[in-house]
DNA sequence: CTAATTATGTGTAACGTAACACTAGCTCTA
DNA sequence: TAGAGCTAGTGTTACGTTACACATAATTAG
């Protein structure tokens, strides 16, 4: 309730010197209204506001992160580590869930727009940008998480991720190394860059491998509201059982995160296949649980600790210096992490 | 970068009436008025700074949420729901990821309080509010998720949060009646209010039913800096590391919560323990992993729809009536979830 | 025909802070 | 002793909005 002036008056300066106080800026002051000061701001336990601040300057440490749902755990993940790394250089993060919604991003973009929030992380790696693209050319800096740019050229001013292709090209290979020929793919609704390419990455593998790819076992689920990101393993259940219950099903899958992969092992066990012996089960993202899960789970892992302080990176750079940022396209490579999921099929034809 | 004031000059009107038609007061203005400020908004792409409302009205229509770390899928659930329902009355949440540490959490008071936020959403139940009490003074209101308001008096206007101690004996009961007689509990650093409060529930129960409780079988994790809610299931893996190599080892373990239970199992058939024959495990909050791993876990669900719902409520009214709410403090009733981590002892004694 | 009333806005002071240009009083120097 | 230079501050404006009291013209009532 005490703003500045109430400090100033009960210390007996100016709001001037009240503020230069708040500031540091007490070089030449004598320490007698140094101390008059400070013990007027303690007294009435003052403390700036920070929407005056703002409304002055012009300029907010506060980027917002748009995620499709925190209640993934990967996003959950992201969410913490990027909220640190920021904290660390001073940014506060604003959280918004966006459910991989476009209609729902453009309006979280819109409400931090009129924050006056000028830098925003967005990990929903939407096909296209059409929907923020205004916020773009208002001067909004858009940094991609997880997403290549192609595409979105004049939107985003910054992006940090990994090579899909290469990542699911890993996968297969390893999945056709133990002997699958008959691989499925388990996918959210298409519609997002990074699972349109993980998609490509394994269908050219497979053809280049002299197999067939078979598009019956590319699952996609249907977009179904409300279905999204926080019932991600129900997603998974749901594919392998109608995979597994093809005429000529598939001896190994491939999902397009560990959520997911965690759903298809147990939608494969209530079918009475076991994993691996009966299913290899691959994943992507390299969750924490993918580790202490039954059996572990084989996946491809991103480096999101390493992308997480990338981004912010990038972002914060370009925001500070207006759009000017050296290399603001950065991939990086994921990684095959072999656990117990996967195994050779049971039967080689 | 287009202010009222530019809109007004376009429009040529006073800022007043673009005001207006901004908030929808155009009830007495003639249509052509009305039309030409709209038109001139959209011209200029105008949207009205959300800072600068802030500082004229004083009140912002944005919560706090203090939670361990959303990287713990169960908070990262919570978070989300919360967050929706917020969303639902016109509130914004700002989540804070404080690691259960007082200092981080007063840091994040602060930050909120300095942003105008008058509102928290409390996750962490801390045994103590000392670190909370000078912001509720200073006109906070402080609302308890999962935690009872027991030495919270005057620090906390509103809590909703389950009956801990049914929680446990429902857990224990279930354990004793399937006929264990040495159940391990692994828990993180004991401090905070719900983790005491099912560790007591746990004891008591074991002692009505006339068994011995072994303090040597109540884990708890060192207090560790950044080993913390992100780095659950490590804890249960250690945890149940080191009661499994105990001269007489549990045959069943409770767990503070459902990501040290899968941290616990994946220990336990490190050791060549399998789960539940050689032990039965039980979690507690039944997140959605719960469901879908091997084997499937047998939990104490928490409501978390529900008690989403009520604290956002709450906390709202309690808000907009400034501290007068009928029914502030609410439990809800756990329940048991049986599934296939546990069963009977292998070898009674 | 005058006064009251209605319709349609307008002008200005807040909100709490920071930036910037300014000043009163003193000390030094040539 | 005039003026330059320093010390330790001060006064005012601006940031973008809303609230509230006020103004002007046209219409209506008696």
């Amino acid at each position: 309730m005490a703003g500045i002036k109430d400090v100033a008056k009960k210390a007996g300066v100016s709001v001037s010197t009240v503020s230069n106080v708040i500031n540091g800026r007490h070089a030449k002051m004598r320490v007698e209204t140094l101390e008059r000061v400070q013990s007027a701001i303690a007294a009435l336990n003052y403390s700036p506001s920070a929407v005056a601040r703002q409304l002055q300057s012009g300029r907010i440490k506060t980027l917002g992160l748009v995620v499709p749902s925190v209640a993934n755990p990967f996003w959950g993940n992201v969410s913490q580590l990027i909220e640190k790394e920021a904290q660390k250089r001073g940014y506060q993060v604003l959280i918004c869930n966006a459910e991989r919604d476009p209609e729902m991003e453009a309006e979280y973009l819109a409400s931090l727009y009129d924050s006056s929030i000028r830098g925003v992380i967005l990990g929903s790696s939407p096909v296209t940008f059409e929907h923020l693209r205004d916020r773009a050319e208002q001067g909004m800096h858009i940094a991609a998480f997880d997403r290549k740019t192609k595409g979105a050229q004049g939107a985003v001013s910054c992006s940090v991720s990994i090579d899909q292709t290469l990542g699911s090209r890993l996968a297969t290979r390893h999945l056709i190394g133990l002997g699958h020929k008959r691989i499925g793919f388990i996918s959210g609704p298409i519609g997002t860059s990074s699972r349109t390419s993980r998609l490509e990455g394994m269908r050219t593998t497979i053809e280049k491998a002299g197999l067939e790819f078979d598009e019956e076992l590319a699952w996609l689920a249907p977009n179904v509201i409300g279905f999204g990101d926080s019932h991600a393993a129900e997603i998974g259940r749901t594919g392998i059982r109608e995979l597994l219950t093809l005429d000529n099903p598939p001896t190994a899958v491939f999902t397009v995160n560990d959520m997911y992969a965690i759903g298809a092992c147990s939608g494969a066990r209530e079918l009475g296949f076991r994993v691996p012996e009966d299913l290899s089960v691959v994943g992507f993202d390299d969750v924490f649980i993918s580790k202490v899960m039954e059996p572990p789970l084989t996946t491809v892992r991103q480096p999101v600790e390493q992308m997480s302080a990338l981004v912010v990176a990038k972002l914060i750079e370009t925001l500070e210096n207006d759009g000017a940022v050296e290399d603001p396209h950065i991939e990086l490579r994921p990684e095959l992490i072999v656990r117990s999921s996967t195994a050779p099929p049971r039967s080689p034809d």
